[in-house]
DNA sequence: GATGAATGAGGCTTCATTCAT
DNA sequence: GATGAATGAAGCCTCATTCAT
């Protein structure tokens, strides 16, 4: 990659972390590509150099925050943990991720508000291997005897509810740090697995 | 009460209904006064006989579904049912709730997303109101033994997070009905407090 | 029809003259609702409340074009009188029509300029109704020995390219007024057939 | 002239041809710098290298046709032919031309809709070369009797009018081949200047 | 000479809102 | 009470044009 191509692909960058930011505070209807770019001290026209509409500004920053969740979680799955461990870790890392990004709009949202046709897929696709993840890692507890014998789908489901569920309420609860409370929750959510 | 009165109440509630049956199928934004009269073969004029503005709309709706949901949780509150029952009654409820009126913005979305000012206040009072009533329920099974020692808040947000996410994904997942599926997460939840 | 109706009708004839007229002066794409609203002392979004979008007034008002000439041509056609007159009176009117709504846009433009899909559709099929008209004509006249045995095809587009070429330089030309020259040119179109 | 200079007469000339190709394909508004650059491999960037701006282009390119149009008629009008057989001649010349060109543009549309000015005066007086031509033609054919006495304006701009409009049907008809199509034009036409 | 990047004006379109009837 | 009609602000997007490298 040349360099010309190594800056416009950490201008995109900018531009999608400025989107994600408008848009976890303000929500993507409310969000303009005025906003966007003006965070940048930018105009509107070169953001459109960079992408093609604003759809496709949200496509891709949805995508790549998909992409990123799915990195960290499998690198916590390939390493050589104990199965509870890896799932704690899993929902911590997750969490802390959600809180940094200030967005839980990738795995919060219905998709098929916002995407449609081969977006809808894709962003559905990448979803289901997160979950996938996840799914496994229950399974896996079970199998192994350390979890209880839970409904997959549904325990998934509670889990993945209550973490996106955090940045509703994090930044008025300032009494515990990021990770002390990343900690906390994935304790209470392990409690239904175990024990 | 005139039969006048009555029948502009009836009209306000059913305006309500589309308003929110829309708002939970598009999001708040993408739903347009028009979508909201059409559903119930008015015109937009209309709407503005009974209601000031879109923004009085959704304040007013968004309002009828908290009080509706506190009603339900004080309801529930004031039954003679041991704890454990009664906390499991309140999730039942909330969820099937949620199912019924296809919406989880009332409880889900960020307050300050949608309102400023004295709407801000009254929502936020509002949802306070029915979180205060979870911390109660958690605070006296606590006392009474039968919960474990856990952080309130947290525990009330996980178990909230976990509740209003069930839309997002009941839909796609037909194999239990509503009631059983509620049963099923506050069986879960439950997990949390209990041992 | 209401009167309601009526008024609606009414106006958006004015939309579509307007349109006409200034699509006439400086080309479509020159053309902007802004300019189609202003000559009409309306404001851009009046207009959107009588046509779809800017595409959807370009089509209804060359249909609208076309259908009258059609109806011009037919009602030539249903009259007892010489071939010959029938012609002359044909091409006579389409001049005048020409020059009074200033704008050959509707018979002279490539249609995959402008239209696609089911508008080209309709628009060709129109187009194609009046070209078969003046077809018939000659093949009439030539069937009962009036004309001169010539290709259809060809001779109609010099017809049609003949007169539809008037409007790109009739202004300049004051020394005749409209309907001399129309019986000009048709006399001299004549001469192809006769003799 | 130089080597260079010579490199980039031809340049230019590849672009206006571009330009060209695309104005007739979709109309002058509709055709875009980057369209014309692209057709070549270029950027937008460098076609303004070569033109100040689109309005030059365009300029430019319509002067270039026009003044082959020239090129061609004189060419014509310096042999020792019969009148009949040089009127016949270009015409099939223009007719040839177009289709080659495949652009009416130059002689089809009106100067004022695109020009103004100093360039609108330099199309218009170019035009008029053109017209004086066929004009005298025209007169010449009527003075030695070969003609018959007609409005010579009227049946420069029926002709005009009749060939210009090929392009606007010529694709659609495959049965005669480019030069056969302009022999039965230019026959059809002379029969309104003989006998 | 060429180009990637940026700009800003202008045009299309939507929609909450108003108001006369 | 209801509605057809009108309005205007705001947002999306395109594209001619410029310019530093």
């Amino acid at each position: 990659m040349s360099l010309r191509e190594k800056k416009a692909e950490k201008k995109k960058k900018e531009i999608i972390q400025s989107a994600l930011s408008i848009i976890a505070e303000k929500g993507y209807h409310a969000t303009t590509m005025e906003d966007v770019a003006a965070k940048l001290l930018m105009t509107k026209g070169s953001v459109y150099y960079y992408f093609k509409d604003k759809q496709d500004l949200l496509f891709k920053s949805q995508k790549m925050l998909l992409e990123q969740s799915i990195q960290n979680i499998e690198e916590i799955m390939s390493k050589e943990l104990p199965i509870i461990e890896k799932l704690q870790k899993v929902m911590v890392v997750h969490i802390e991720f959600l809180i940094t990004e200030r967005t839980g709009f990738a795995m919060g949202a219905r998709p098929d508000q916002f995407f449609a046709g081969d977006q809808l897929q894709e962003i559905i696709s990448l979803r289901q291997k997160y979950s996938h993840c996840i799914d496994k890692l229950i399974a896996q507890g079970i199998e192994s005897g350390y979890f209880n014998k839970v409904d997959t789908k549904i325990v998934r489901n509670i889990i993945l509810g209550a973490m996106n569920y955090v940045i509703e309420w994090y930044s008025s609860d300032g009494s515990k740090d990021k990770n002390e409370l990343a900690k906390s929750i994935s304790d209470y959510l392990l409690r239904i697995l175990i024990n």
